[in-house]
Order: structure tokens, then sequence, then C-alpha cells
DNA sequence: TGTACATCAGTGAACGCGCGTTCACTGATGTAC
DNA sequence: TGTACATCAGTGAACGCGCGTTCACTGATGTAC
């Protein structure tokens, strides 16, 4: 059906619409949130009658769902062209680039992040559409792990212990990701993954309000840290 | 007013059926989240008129306001009996005590972690009574900082430099708290502080869904090293 | 190229719902003397 | 201890609002021959 470049007006002018409607609900979203987005506020703007919009999407859910999609692949773009940009650089460059780029994007659309890394929406579950989405931005730090365990910039050191059941599970991820990292680095690599995110909801959702002025600088030394601690575990 | 016990039975009625009102709408807030709250449901499950709730509460801000410094200090209560607990070990074990002792209050409370670590409630502006509740278990935090410095536990290791601008910042923070820590045990701290938070939001927000399958077991193994690094810096 | 029919986009009205908040009221509880 | 008045809790009706979704419809665009 949709499957290669619109062929007839009507197909073009679908595209549009549903494009526009996207970007509407999206500007929404930054003002009100995501349990506010509504159909019918959406209509409003675009100039439509509310029952409209069943057109394009059949239910307020398809929207939130389309939504949630294209703010994972807008982050994982990101990542990918930050990463892209730096790719003759070191391990610790790039990791740097990439960090940097997920918090831009994050701080540029705060709403969309809390979307996707906030609270889930009451009401909604998220369905299966989504899941390759999510997953596309952390394929860019596993490849990065790779790479600079394979350049050696990454020191593996004396190997931890690691949970029997957690080793399992690390295998399931080599294998869905097709990316050869040892036990031990991919522990080390959930760490500054998770401290990455941590950082930037603290950020975002307030918690360093009044603790913390200068967010930027703040953010780039303690990644500056996270990165020497991926590549030499200390 | 309510300063002291409640001298007369029109006192303890009001408070008691405070609390219910509060009781109930967590229970609503843990089964459609916070922005689904509402003032009609609560009455209607205490049942009584919607309109007599406003004699207990102005408005529905104030009952989230009341509920989210409620969640603020039941973390920090469960942060500091797990400090207490613990409190003739050794700063790893505390360390890990504090950090289980949230997970585990965080798990059992889903929607109110989500309420208060979470993506801000649509349209709410969290007032400035929110504040010391929500420092209340960071101070937990940094208490252990200042033990551990001072047992010698933690090693404060070469220094590293730390922006100016953050310096000025843990200085306001060392006032704030009465807790004197260097820059670098606090950077240090907030390393390992977000850490902590990021994996606890990761676990809850089904970012770990289908990737990790042992929740309990991860979080362990990260908390362990996580506190190996804020011993030693490695 | 032209016509007949099928597909689709957008309209407008309607259904049923729940929400926050206000207000004048009744009756019960507390307080001062 | 008893009475008169003030305070407070809860009622019930109402206001005005926005929401998601359905449905029969009109008119425009696309397709087959």
């Amino acid at each position: 059906m949709n499957d290669g470049a619109p062929r007839t007006v009507r197909d073009r002018v679908r595209a549009e619409l549903t494009n526009e409607i996207k970007a509407i609900a999206r500007r929404q979203l930054a003002q009100e949130g995501a349990s506010a987005l509504s159909l019918r506020a959406v209509a409003r703007e675009l100039g439509m009658v509310s029952s409209a919009v069943y057109r394009y999407f059949p239910s307020r859910d398809d929207l939130l769902t389309a939504l949630i999609i294209d703010a994972y692949e807008a982050v994982a773009i990101a990542a990918e062209q930050a990463e892209q940009s730096a790719s003759r650089a070191g391990v610790a460059a790039r990791w740097l680039a990439i960090a940097r780029a997920i918090r831009l994007w994050a701080v540029a659309h705060p709403h969309e992040y809390a979307l996707i890394y906030g609270s889930p929406v009451p009401g909604y579950r998220a369905p299966v559409d989504t899941v390759p989405a999510s997953a596309r931005v952390s394929f860019v730090f596993l490849r990065l792990l790779a790479d600079g365990v394979a350049s050696g910039e990454i020191e593996v050191g004396e190997p931890m212990p690691i949970p029997r059941a957690i080793h399992a599970d690390f295998t399931a991820l080599r294998d869905q990701s097709a990316v050869e990292v040892s036990d031990q680095i991919l522990a080390r690599g959930f760490m500054v993954w998770t401290e990455l995110f941590g950082m930037i909801s603290f950020e975002l959702f307030g918690h360093l309000h009044n603790v913390i002025h200068d967010y930027d600088t703040f953010f780039e030394a303690q990644m500056r840290r996270a990165g020497r601690f991926l590549a030499t575990g200390t």
C-alpha cells in the first residue's frame, strides 16, 4: 500500500496531512504533556472537524504510538549522526559525542523525551511496534563498545564475576545485536548508559533544580568521568 | 491550629478523613496514574459528594501536592530505616542497604515513584512545599559519603579537576547539607546516585523489558559495582 | 479520450461521559459565659 | 450544668467544559474498460 513513493495526488496529500497531524500533535505534546494530547484539539488546530482525523489515525492511542515511534527514531538518528561525525575519533570522543547528542535532543524536545523515557502514559499500553524503534539508539552504543574493545581503547582488565542469570540475558543480547562484547564490558556499558539517561532525567525532571546551575558543564564533567570508567574501568 | 495532638472529636475525625482521602487517592494513583487522579472519583469511593472533598483539600492540585510530599517522605524514610539497620556495617554494605531499600519502595509503589521521579504531571507546577521533602532522601546519601571519608573506607585518590561552576554549586551544597565532602567525592557520589535512579527508572518504565529478566539480580550486581566505584573510584 | 463506478476525505450532528469548582442550604459539633 | 451563638462538615444541584468515538451524508479523486 504505502511501500515506495506515493503514486497519486491523493496519496501525496494524505502523507502530507498525516505528517501535519503528527507535527501539530507534537507541538501540543510540548505544551501540555502526553495525557493532555487530544484528537479534538489537533483537529481544531488543523481547521478540520474532529471526526476527520479518524481518516488518518484510527484512535487517539494510535496517534500517540506514532509519536512515540517518531521520538525513539529521532533520538536514535541524533545519536547515529553524532557517532558518524566523530567516527574517526577515539572511543572516548565518540562516547562524548553520542552522550551530548542525546542530551541535546532531550533538552530540545523535553516532552518527547518524557514520553519515551519518563513515566508511562496512564491508560496507554505500548504496542510491539515501538520495540524496534526503541532499541535502535542502544545499538549505536553497543557498536561503540565493540569498536572500543577491538581497538584496545576499552581495557578489559581483570574479569569480575557475573551472575548466571545475567550471563544468559547478555548472551541473548549479543545474539540480537550481533555485537560480540564480553559480559564484563556489557555490565560496564550498562552502568554508563544508565548513568547517561539518569543524568538527563534528573536534569529534565527537575531533580537538579537549585542544586546544579550550569547543567551543560555538569553534564560534560560527569560524562567525561563516565567515559573514563567505560574505557578503563576506573 | 493543627499543632500538637488534635484536641476535639472534630479534629480527630478530620485528621482521619484527610488520611483516608489520601489513601484512596494513592490507590487510584496506583491504578490510573497521576493525571487520571480525580477528586470526584475519590469522593465517590469515599461515599461522599464531590464537593465535600473541598473541605479537606482546596483543589485537585493540593491533593496532588500532598501525595507528592508523602511519596518523597516515604522514600526518605525507607532509606533512613535501611541505613539505620545497617549502621554498624561498612560503607559498602550501607550503600547497598540504601539502594535496595529505595528500589524496593519504588517497585512496591511504582506510580508514586513515577509521580516524583518520572515525567512531571502536565499542568501541575510543584509548589515550594515539596522541596524539603524531596531533599531528605539525598541527605541520607550525603551523610554516608561523609562517614565513608571519615572512616577511610572511601578512598580519595588523586584529585581530579572540577569545573569552577560546579565547585560553586558543590560548596553551596556543603553549606546546605552541613556535610563536608570534597568536590571529587561529591562528583563520584553524584555518579553513583544518578546510576541508582537511572537503574530504577529503566526497570520501572520498561526499558529493560525483554532485555533483562532477573531484575533483582541485575540490580544487585550493578549496585555492588557502583558501590566499589564509590569507595575506590575504580 | 470518455464514461460509469468505486474509493476515499471531510462534514456536521449526535451520544454519553467525566471532570473541577461554586454556592446556598441543613444539621451537627464546639465554645463562651 | 445549661443555654446562645459561632463554627464547621457534608448535601445536592448546577455551571460550563472538553473529551473520544460513531454514523449517515456529500462531493471530490482515482480506476477499469
